[in-house]
DNA sequence: TCCGATTGATATCCTGAAGATATGGATGGG
DNA sequence: CCCATCCATATCTTCAGGATATCAATCGGA
């Protein structure tokens, strides 16, 4: 009666996501005939209708949506499951953190410094360290699938399954063209950014204050994102360290007060707390205060800038 | 190069906690050999050894232990997308709610009722609500693996994956056979009950005074327990409510400060937030703050148990 | 030390299900 | 009204999952 196969699950998250059995079946590499069977007798396995079928077009229904939504998360288990066997197989096994490049709040380092420090103590929960930087979707998403085992990510992200830990708050900037008039300008609020594109893709006069995502999966790093700052195509929130760790003569980072701070966490599967990532969060919360508590605010540029990089605060949970 | 199904993983899992090829590939409805060989497949396609076999005996490496667990979990995400599914596209969902029988502190009917009475209101978020009892496992899997879509249940818990909102904590009282010496007096601490058996098996004269577990999967329900508890085969520990809504005329329950109160909570997947869910998250809240602000105490037993079961606490997060 | 019992590995054969190809039928657009 | 598009049906083929029989290695006991 049971047993339902990752096949099956496969099958279908690329049919629903394709709305096109053709398509679908071309994604998969087989033909389209065994697809619809395959679908059909999915649905009758489970005894629901997950898809609309006329002859011209496919819809999903309620059922399938729920299914898809779990389908995909049971899929993220199973290759966690791999991937975490593969990695625990190593004979050096390692320690893989997960970071968008450059958006580290300049901790990245010193962590990794002081959690190699570490080994002089208990050897034991020490293990050398990968980093994992590109592959599809966020930092968390490497959590799930088992590609990294600890990840730094920027608040708000989606905390379903994975534990975390806050390591420091800051406020945000907005990066615009060194040219722009409103760089002349020390305050800045939203309404002042009318007319110029937003990350979100959306123009700013759209009267939603809603906080952008600044970690925009189109953009894989801080030089195209200052590319297209610079030639004035968009205008960009980034966390103030941002502004502090790259400075760039053409582009002007402002504050805007309206802007809800970011925090930089530390995250975690929430099934999986071995010893080694127990260590890494100690590690970077402790690097994380130390910064807090005894770094000098260092002031590179102008004295907007310096209003823009303001305090570093030990994030409360 | 991947494509892990779940029959590799329900094989594996097999072997793993049998740890003997003969009585896994028994129960799993399969002759030896093929069991072997899948073993083998999947630990090539893992490209890591997950078990160590002589020609006598099976043990797990490392890396199975992990992969143990992480498959563990990726099947129980494979059945509940099955039977969130399933649910999904009944033509009258249901909210089905896990609970302990008799483990309810007196709230379920209330709860229930306030829920149904939702309906008034906004009839979207509210639907039948079906009651899941029994089951292996307790009401934390049911909620992993799909048979649940809400539970009561007990804290401390295994969080990993829930999300919770404390309802009410109240102390623990022990039950005793009326007749027992004990049962004479009021004031009872850990040490005087050396000698008898503690639910968690081990007889109480051993030193560990860590809380048992009062919901042992052996005991069904209250009526076996009681039945235990009055030949003076055991003694058990209960929470104070329970104390409240079944009096008995053989058993005795007297409060043992030492033992920690439980907080009984109402969990769910913490993917999955639906209306309905979230709404009888809000009703149980509501109605166990009821229950602590304007419910008297009720007393129908001898002044011991009145202190056993003290007053009511709203649990604090 | 030897023999039998236990247990996992190997060899060979078979069945069924996954998949391919060819084709039909329904629907929407021009 | 016809054609393009797209899902369903029918039939065939292949190969992987599984069964049976047997071997090989290890442990225990006499």
């Amino acid at each position: 009666m049971d047993g339902l196969e990752t096949r099956q699950l496969r099958y279908f998250v690329a049919v629903a996501e394709e709305l096109h059995f053709g398509r679908a079946a071309q994604r998969l590499g087989m033909a389209q005939p065994p697809l619809s069977k395959a679908i059909r007798d999915l649905e009758r396995q489970l005894g629901v209708q997950l898809l609309t079928r006329t002859t011209r077009q496919v819809g999903i229904t309620p059922a399938g949506e729920v299914f898809l939504r779990d389908a995909r998360t049971a899929l993220a288990a199973v290759a966690a499951a791999a991937r975490r066997a593969r990695q625990a197989g190593q004979s050096r096994p390692m320690l893989r953190v997960a970071l968008k490049a450059d958006f580290d709040g300049g901790l990245l380092a010193p962590i990794l410094d002081a959690y190699a420090g570490l080994s002089a103590g208990s050897s034991a929960e020490v293990m050398p360290v990968e980093l994992v930087l590109g592959g599809p979707g966020d930092q968390i998403e490497a959590l799930h699938d088992g590609r990294a085992d600890v990840a730094l990510a920027l608040t708000p992200f989606d905390e379903h399954g994975v534990d975390s830990e806050p390591l420091l708050t800051e406020p945000r900037v907005v990066a615009l063209p060194a040219v722009d008039p409103l760089a002349a300008r020390t305050d800045l609020c939203l309404a002042d950014l009318a007319g110029r594109r937003l990350p979100n893709g959306s123009a700013a006069d759209s009267g939603d204050v809603a906080p952008p995502p600044l970690g925009s999966a189109a953009v894989k790093d801080l030089s195209q994102l200052f590319n297209l700052v610079e030639v004035g195509s968009m205008v960009w929130f980034l966390p103030a360290w941002v502004a502090r760790q790259f400075p760039r003569p053409n582009i002007a980072y402002r504050p805007l007060p309206e802007i809800p701070p970011v925090t930089l966490a530390v995250a975690w599967p929430a099934e999986l707390r071995s010893a080694p990532v127990a260590a890494f969060v100690r590690t970077a919360q402790e690097v994380a205060d130390a910064a807090v508590t005894a770094t000098p605010q260092p002031r590179h540029r102008g004295p907007a800038d310096a209003d823009a990089a303001g305090p570093r605060q030990r994030a409360d949970h």
